[in-house]
DNA sequence: CAGACACGTTAGTGAGCGTTAACTCGTGCT
DNA sequence: AGCACGAGTTAACGCTCACTAACGTGTCTG
């Protein structure tokens, strides 16, 4: 659990308290059905003082949606580049995009629900940073999965990875609200590993597919 | 493709039209983010003439997710009464909601999307209406894969029936606009086919999954 | 023909909301 | 002491938007 490594406490700004309380209104209500003067009195202080820390609504959506996808892919490179192989690399993609869907609800329900509402540059900005990331993973399943490494079965790849994101990020309407609950659903690990043993054998459904459809040819 | 059952063209009145913009239009920016000027424009009638139609905006978003989720159920139903085993009916619940999520893009967008702008009362409707199809998809998973029928099972179950509406749902972030169009992505035909076999392998996963922890036991 | 009625139109109203303006208060630096 | 500055406050403005009111108009029907 990585008791030991406790740093001092980042003490977190009241700009990261925004981010996170802006995150959990905009998840539940929808960016247009949450008002400053709440995001406000979540924190504490009401109303346009969060303009001293922000430049606007749409901006603490944009920090929101920017940050999510940068952290991503980062973390979804930096795994990929310790991977050992490529069987190695789609496990460690998969394993961090459910830690990343379990323990940051909030923000996957926002990553493709919000999107429309940035202005037109960050959205092109995240779409970049989404489009990446859809390539890695796309570039790594294909390696592990020789099937679907044929020029003919990039386009079925490619929906696969868009499917099997569906599948990762849906924890939000299958899980109980808090973390250390025991309501509705699955302990957070059995849900882990269930979403991963789903995901791979999507992704195995896929290769079969395209495999199939290459004997057929 | 039933050519000879053409019925007199039931003539779309215009409480449909109203219905298919609305759905398209709320898809698009966000039931919040469109006003009802632009649904009447959209229509060809201008702002408040739809309160001859409807009783408010609210009341076109019911409509339509009620709908949806009648739907659903209703068709989910029939089909599971006329399939002749448990993995017969698991397939044709499979092609029938993907069908319905490629041919009704918009209306499955909405369906989890736009669920919280709903009156207290609508929603309740809808989330039973949509308890109910979770529901008679896990009996029917459960009936079709052995590991899955026990009880300790049972939230797993219906984890991975979650997931795979996630999955089927996937539609509106990996294809094009329109059908008959060759955009980006597979034909519609091949995008079916892979979306019914990732379904179920995942299915599959889910009961190996099952299995193996039935033999930790 | 009369009038009921379905279906629209434009003008107006009241509420909500994002944002700005003007002002206050503590805190550290010179 | 004096002062710049970060962090909040309340008041007000301007705009959007759902909805209502009042009014017009063709079309069946008795």
């Amino acid at each position: 659990m990585d008791v030991m490594s406790n740093q001092p406490a980042p003490a977190p700004s009241r700009r990261d308290q925004i981010r996170r309380e802006a995150a959990r209104l905009f998840a539940a209500r929808g960016f247009l059905g949450v008002g400053v003067d709440e995001i406000g009195k979540a924190v504490g202080i009401s109303g346009p003082g969060l303009y001293r820390h922000f430049s606007g609504k749409d901006a603490m959506l944009a920090d929101l949606l920017v940050g999510i996808s940068e952290r991503l892919l980062e973390e979804g490179r930096r795994r990929v580049g310790e991977a050992g192989s490529a069987s190695g690399a789609l496990d460690a993609l998969i394993g961090g995009h459910v830690d990343f869907a379990i323990d940051d609800r909030d923000l996957i329900t926002l990553h493709d629900r919000e999107l429309l509402h940035l202005k037109e540059e960050d959205r092109r900005r995240v779409r970049r940073l989404q489009r990446g990331y859809v390539e890695l993973w796309v570039d790594v399943v294909r390696e592990a999965f020789p099937p679907l490494a044929t020029p003919e079965a990039a386009p079925l790849a490619r929906s696969a990875v868009h499917a099997v994101f569906g599948l990762l990020n849906s924890t939000p309407h299958s899980a109980g609200r808090k973390s250390g609950d025991s309501e509705r659903g699955l302990p957070r690990d059995a849900m882990a590993a269930l979403l991963h043993d789903l995901a791979q054998g999507a992704f195995s459904a896929a290769a079969e597919a395209a495999a199939r459809a290459e004997r057929a040819a």
